[in-house]
DNA sequence: ATAATTCTACTACGTTTGTAGCATACTTCA
DNA sequence: TGAAGTATGCTACAAACGTAGTAGAATTAT
């Protein structure tokens, strides 16, 4: 499921806090994002029809809840960056990553780490 | 410079070969796509007019010429992802990217060899 | 109970995307 | 030198996006 980008910041705030109310979305939003609380909440049903989003009813207000996961929507988002801009090439884009952001030793010392240690063979999960 | 999923498919194509015309565009992509030789005309023209791509012409033949490089496209793809999916993050990015892909032992030891292999401290390069 | 507030449902509307047709002008080959 | 093919510029148009207003129903506070 592929979210723009607005859907993000939204998605975002259901992630970090849900049960949410179409208010406590608006107020949860990054301060530098204005909408209106008329906005967030067509946006927020736009994602129940997409199915990103689940809303129950408590009394008359609406309660929204992630459906899809934060694990799962990164994972298509990267999958998506990975095979337009890299072919699909994971390696490439592993190396364009560690070449083009400058890590800081430490930061290349932690992955190292992450590196090392996943010596046994993952099974698929998807 | 953000770019749509069919820019990309041109894009690619252009970068790959150029300058090129815009029939060899529209033979160029991937087979599963199969635009019409004037949709490949349309999305040309809103890139030249985007500045993603040049225009030049031979006669009454237009060619086509990447203006925005593939790593600066690529570097934007990637920036966008980390943004939105993991707030700028990079750290947590590059722990997904390893955790959640299942890396074989040697992608896992080559991107190790990048990773040590950098250990001159780069630049901030924006 | 009633006024004020808050939600919800529904509608609106300009822009961008995705896809393509048409008419016209140019090129080329028989 | 005219027919066939190709390129060009312009137009079209539906779906998705981004953003928000309005009206009426429900809740709350006085």
């Amino acid at each position: 499921m592929k979210l723009t980008e607005p859907e993000w910041l939204i998605m975002n705030t259901l992630w970090d806090k849900h049960p949410a109310k179409a208010r406590d979305v608006v107020e949860r939003l990054p301060s530098s994002v204005n909408w209106a609380y008329t906005t967030v909440k067509t946006m927020l049903d736009r994602l129940v029809e997409k199915k990103a989003v689940s809303k129950s009813k408590r009394g008359n207000t609406g309660l929204y809840e992630p459906r899809l996961s934060r694990r799962q929507a990164r994972r298509t988002a990267l999958r998506m960056v990975l095979d337009r801009a890299f072919d699909g090439a994971f390696g490439p884009m592993m190396y364009f990553l560690v070449e083009d952001e400058s890590l800081s030793a430490g930061e290349r010392k932690e992955l190292i780490k992450i590196l090392s240690g996943k010596s046994r063979s993952k099974g698929e999960q998807k």
